[in-house]
DNA sequence: GTGCAGAGCCGCAATTTTGCAGTTGTGTAA
DNA sequence: TTACACAACTGCAAAATTGCGGCTCTGCAC
């Protein structure tokens, strides 16, 4: 019974969960500058060395940040000949979910976000590596849809897609751009639908 | 501050004290022979295999024994051309209670064997162990001591070893034979002094 | 008694954690 | 400015943990 998941794959969940819980209360205790990783590591009750283990820098470990990863389910679901602004922001934002760890309802994150906003900045650079991701998915479906053949013999799927992408993007930019500054929860899902009506709004007149 | 011993060795005790608590504990509400080396070493929250790292045996586990060892200190206050008797049984008590974990006043190892006198049967084997180290110390010994040149020429080095440990180790046998019935740390003591006292009385008698 | 399941225990390879010795960048006291 | 401490971060080898397959033994249903 409850061998779910193995030992180890707990242990490795309560290890990340109690670095980032040390990283978010010292920060919220005493600052993000005022925070050592090995005080985190410490507190943690893990060596210095597994904290870089776990995460590639301090920020990170504070804002509870994983590396981008596309679930199996996700891919499943993506299909490139339906609406592809629809697949593509809807991938987008599955990704960038799953780079804010594991509890959603994680109040000590949203609290410190509140209360030092310039660590926001991080998510920027986490978002091109969730780009990268979503633009191999697509390129793969691109060069595999014959609704795509056409463009595809005029232009590169990997060219295809960097642009798709990126239109697809604008809202998930346009959000993290506008709620930088009051990084709560909802002001992102109220920017990110605004963002979305406004790229709907502006693409018919642009093309 | 607090780097008086690593992490590496902190966690390897604590690991130990998880185990032999999960099984004391586990053993006190279901009895020694309804307890699985799985159940402790999942109440201990380490794999299965883990817990055979620890011990070689569940019962060693519940009762806490660790492989004997001689600690440093006590080979250099050890010394061959004084009283032997008294040299030797000292070094062997010492080695005995190392083999018993850490905290003394481990009350859970004492209910335990109050309850299942059976378990303490294993501490006679440990004792053989225990001998055997002794034994090396005390070979080492003789063979670089002046005072005893005359008889290590006539016997090897190990076999008057194996004899005066025999000799000096019988109070413990005595104790522990003795107070195998009624196990408590008094008792222990008590034995162990009365039989050092007879081994007093007789030893001039059959010379 | 025969088969079979459960439990103790071990060997080994894969994974994780640790210690340690760097390298780099930054603040700061001399 | 130089020197230096300190903190972030990395590479690597040793140690610890885990998973897993396999062995033996014992009790128990058949």
């Amino acid at each position: 019974m409850s061998q779910l998941i193995s030992l180890r794959d707990r242990k490795r969940t309560e290890t990340w969960a109690a670095l980032h819980d040390a990283a978010a209360r010292l920060t919220l205790e005493n600052g993000p500058d005022r925070v050592t990783t090995e005080a985190i590591a410490a507190q943690a009750n893990v060596s210095a060395r597994t904290f870089f283990n776990y995460f590639g820098t301090k920020e990170d470990a504070i804002l509870g940040l994983q590396d981008p990863s596309i679930h199996d389910s996700w891919l499943a679901a993506f299909d490139v000949d339906a609406d592809l602004l629809d697949q593509v922001s809807r991938l987008l934002v599955q990704v960038v979910h799953s780079t804010e760890g594991g509890a959603d309802g994680d109040s000590l994150r949203m609290e410190v976000v509140r209360r030092f906003p310039q660590l926001r900045q991080r998510r920027f650079g986490y978002f091109l590596k969730v780009e990268q991701l979503v633009r191999d998915v697509l390129t793969e479906g691109i060069t595999a849809s014959a609704k795509w053949a056409d463009v595809a013999r005029r232009h590169r799927a990997e060219d295809i897609s960097r642009m798709i992408v990126l239109i697809a993007g604008a809202p998930m930019r346009y959000a993290m751009q506008e709620s930088a500054h009051a990084p709560t929860l909802d002001n992102q899902f109220a920017a990110l639908s605004t963002a979305n009506a406004l790229l709907r709004e502006v693409l018919p007149e642009i093309q």
